[in-house]
DNA sequence: CAATAGTGTAATAAAACTGTCACGACCCAG
DNA sequence: CTGGGTCGTGACAGTTTTATTACACTATTG
């Protein structure tokens, strides 16, 4: 994915027009787009791009379209890479031999543009777990909630169940001031009565598992408000 | 997974002859295949068959499908669930709603038996690459599929039915941590009501099975949320 | 029909995690 | 500089959760 968190979308397709409209929708929903009509600019440009998604005209110039994805599929480094193809040729046949080449979905023109969009949100949203796959991140944090995993700068960090919930709240609230009230009720299971220093105490193992040497102190102390995640210390 | 390797699809579809036409297609192709023709009665299957991939028509008695397939979205157990969708409404709005709700695909009737086959297979090529694998491997675990044999380092590893079970479940979603109640479900066979400690004698089995001197072991225990395996140990 | 392998539970031991305190350091208005 | 209000710490004892072990019981297999 796009560093800044945008996708990023390789289009082949060589009717301009189409291409031009293609293009606009995927925009819209936040896409990056690349486009080029020749089958062997395409397999330079995912080397420069790194799409998170391929959309492959079968008829294009030079390479078509299926040797394009067969060639995809073969290299480990795009094995694994989202294609969908378009063809205006309505026939069965092709279709199924587009899926068997690795393609993940096919979609035969005239489309709509909307569902075609659709499709490759359902395709992410598959393909890229990780998009999907909760993942937080903040100033060399790192927080993979499937695998319940935390690292700092890489290394990885040790939590004890409640230490862990109120990281992942932080985590989920970047900058944002909780006070101690706060924090007890959106982290602790409800139902408890607890001191509220308890959580000055928690704030502390957390603050003690996420240290490391020369690396800052992310959690800020507001004095008579609460804590709260933020790369500018105190100031 | 079935237990012998095959594929499990349950199709929900009350036009009797399309699916008895489906059906055929897919076990030609090595599924088996349970039909229902009742949204309700569909996700009582789902819990039962466990099926690898469901095929829900969109006008069906009962709940509609794609209600069936919200709500299968909704619940952690069944939210990765490959689903397609099959509709004799052309309407492109629908398409969109199928696949916004979390279908992976929708196809529009008529439609060819074999296209449907070949975009099923693309389908669970993408959502669960692992199920397909003859073979699973993760650091030095060696499980051959086929031919029920696993080895750790290359040594042989002698394992009961359900350590067996339970360690190909953790082997198709390494890294992924699971809470006994998801163990339970997923590697024990329904119906049964067990105890969720038993969970813990089991990896425990597991566990010695798996080890060897010096070798790690891999799965790691995650305080009040349960297991995975993972070879970042605990930290 | 044994003999053997595999299961689920419950009891017990061992860890890991929690919530509170008490004490001192700090901060700041008066 | 002084007292009240806040925070950071380190120590603990009580809980909760997990690891082990032993065992009765149910399949499986030959």
């Amino acid at each position: 994915m796009g560093k800044n968190g945008t996708k990023r979308l390789l289009l082949v397709e060589d009717d301009r027009a189409l291409a031009e409209l293609v293009k606009y929708h995927f925009s819209r929903e936040g896409f990056t787009v690349t486009t080029t009509a020749v089958g062997d600019e395409a397999l330079i440009l995912i080397d420069e791009v790194k799409p998170d998604l391929v959309i492959l005209d079968w008829m294009i110039e030079g390479i078509s379209g299926i040797e394009v994805c067969r060639r995809l599929r073969r290299s480990p480094a795009t094995a694994n890479l989202p294609i969908m193809m378009l063809t205006a040729r309505g026939e069965e046949d092709d279709r199924i031999r587009g899926l068997e080449t690795g393609a993940d979905d096919f979609v035969t023109k005239p489309f709509s543009p909307k569902e075609l969009v659709a499709r490759a949100n359902a395709l992410l949203r598959r393909s890229r777990p990780n998009l999907l796959a909760k993942k937080h991140t903040y100033h060399g944090i790192e927080m993979d909630v499937v695998a319940h995993r935390v690292r700092r700068d890489g290394q990885p960090v040790s939590l004890g169940p409640t230490e862990y919930r109120l990281l992942r709240h932080f985590l989920e609230n970047p900058q944002r001031v909780f006070s101690r009230q706060q924090l007890l009720e959106a982290v602790w299971p409800h139902n408890e009565e607890i001191e509220l220093r308890t959580v000055d105490v928690h704030v502390r193992r957390l603050r003690l598992a996420l240290a490391r040497d020369q690396a800052p102190d992310l959690i800020r102390t507001v004095r008579s408000e609460g804590y709260s995640l933020d790369a500018d210390g105190d100031t």
